[in-house]
DNA sequence: ATTTAAGCGAGACGGTACGTCCAGTCTTCAT
DNA sequence: ATGAAGACTGGACGTACCGTCTCGCTTAAAT
């Protein structure tokens, strides 16, 4: 079950019907391409052949192709979920980040893996990463994170981005740095470990 | 992708006194681009251009621009420290976290984050990454561990590499992925959760 | 970098306008970029822009870009004079050529060389330069040398085009095939030599 | 612009091989090219299709399509004949010419046009069509003049350039300027007028 | 002392993709 | 219902590097 699903601020203000159209055909190439080649399909001509839509008009609307990339996966990806409404925060926490491994584990995180690589070198690309996507996820994680305390799972003072940096941080180390394997077991005790440091009694 | 040079074909190998030169001038040239234009400059045109040494030789010793910059960024990376002796390990874990988290931001740190971006679509180059740069990195961590654990600083039944990517994650993780700042306190929050939840009476 | 789409420009400002005056505007546009670029300056999108004519009203009006330049110069270009009343017809013929060449050699005169290039390969252009341009002035050259024949100049049965092309000839022959200076004096000789050929006494 | 190929820096002794070869395939595509769309159909483009060379090569040898076509041209084109040995030298230019028109009414000679009409907007393609094209048939054609001027059939102290630009001006004219069909009976009005004018008794 | 071939510089080559310009067409919307 | 605004497809442009491939030259090792 998810939350309400809070739109991204992917706001389409569209002056041209068409010019929809276009934006549309164009990120659903881009999305075929994601999934058969990664990233490194994803070129502006293979977008446009594959689109129909003319090279000139992609430019129009996205700088380079991991911008076009960008807006796909923005636009595709499911919103997080909160780990549903059973058991403990803990054990929720525990779900939304065995989900999101799941996701980055996907052809679509695959997508989203090389986005951060590409952005390493391409300030512009950090940005929009940055308001599209790790911006949003952040503070849905950040309101679960409030349930948790309110619940008195996590102590009142706890600074929300240190802890939730705490368990996102080994995952996506692991996924993007260190390249080892993030199994399930993983994440428990990372968890674990974020909720004895940080428990109300600490 | 092979870590250093590829291995000579023959046996008989004829050490011919330039072929040591043609590396060293390469990978001074790599590291001046590096130092110039960052990862992006490190083209292997422009390597070839710059040390005098034919493209053809670079080709020879290395399979594409990542593989050169990562021989460069190998060869020239500081080792770890120990965190000197003074102090708790605690502390000493904090000051050597200080010290990766100082090495990112410098210029050689913008090739390594570069590095680590390309490797995300490059199989051969996150091979040669983990060989070169984060397993002898985690094995000096993992060994300053071991002493804390000794010391009865960290509980002993720890698994190493959970502690270690509980800080070094949120490190990497804010410097690679979400972009934000990693300060000193950052740090030592980060290193006193961990202590607090893999300490010994946990 | 942005992520979706582009901003779209704001405030549309659409005011209708009479046909005849899109017409000027559209061509003293192309009379200023003329003069400030040549004819490589006068595309459809920069008489678009420059005049504030929308690219479609331009195709309304002109097939490319060639009969938009041509209609500006064909416009503008002042008639052929008579080369003044005073002296013999050959000093007439001679101040006629005269003026011809300073035209030529005017930045107005760069618009006509480059549509008698462009005509080269297209026939629609060829077409319409001879009707605007070229045949009006011969005709006005033709009622000169008429009137040369009359007055005993010029042999009685000389065919005008091939006496008109005699002298003409040579003269766009250096401005536009060898791209020879044409000096006052060329063109004194080549009148003279052209009423030697054809004098009545012939 | 360079004319043929650019000049190889210092010490050409690499092999010239392999890159005569590409010129000479490009040329052959630009040949057919030329034969069957004209000008127009030379992009640089269509000869790396047709030829199988390379963009890049293309580029590496030629500024732009324009010095591609006059390279291709100027290696084809048949020199001047010295209108054969037959008859007087009146007779001998009256034959010159008439095979100079046939050239220019050729699929060759489209392409001829098609450059003079080019090199109107582009100072370098005219210099390369002057030293390639004009000048060495201007060599030849004062050749001939200097003969007739020895036999007598021309006054002694004719200015070449003036004598050649009259009988060839209007011919250009005729093709290049006023579109006009050029005759052979044009021709041997014109060259006769020249003779007249010109003659060793005016 | 003479081969001999590995390693080298130089750089041309076929390619891929880039990002841009402009052409000429088509749709929408305001007046 | 006209015409300005401007988005669209499409073709070609000229550039940057890629990774491959001869070439001859140099020189150390093996004769």
């Amino acid at each position: 079950m998810r939350t309400e699903e809070r739109a991204l601020p992917t706001a389409p203000r569209r002056s041209r019907q068409s010019s929809a159209e276009a934006r549309d055909k164009a990120l659903a190439a881009t999305a075929e391409l994601l999934a058969e080649g990664g990233f490194q399909a994803v070129t502006m001509e293979a977008v446009a052949a594959r689109s129909g839509v003319a090279k000139t008009t992609l430019y129009r609307w996205w700088p380079n192709r991991a911008a076009v990339a960008l807006a796909c996966v923005s636009a595709r990806m499911a919103p997080i979920g909160d780990g549903g409404p059973a058991g403990s925060y803990r054990e929720r926490f525990q779900r939304q980040l065995k989900a999101t491994i799941r996701l980055l584990n996907s052809a679509e995180g695959q997508a989203i893996t090389a986005l951060i690589g590409a952005k390493q070198t391409d300030p512009l690309l950090a940005e929009a990463y940055s308001e599209q996507i790790a911006r949003p996820r952040r503070a849905q994680t950040r309101m679960l994170l409030q349930q948790a305390i309110r619940a008195g799972e996590v102590a009142a003072g706890t600074d929300p981005d240190l802890f939730l940096d705490a368990i996102y941080g080994p995952l996506y180390y692991r996924k993007v740095v260190s390249g080892e394997l993030v199994t399930d077991a993983f994440i428990d005790r990372i968890v674990d470990a974020a909720f004895i440091a940080f428990s109300a009694r600490a």
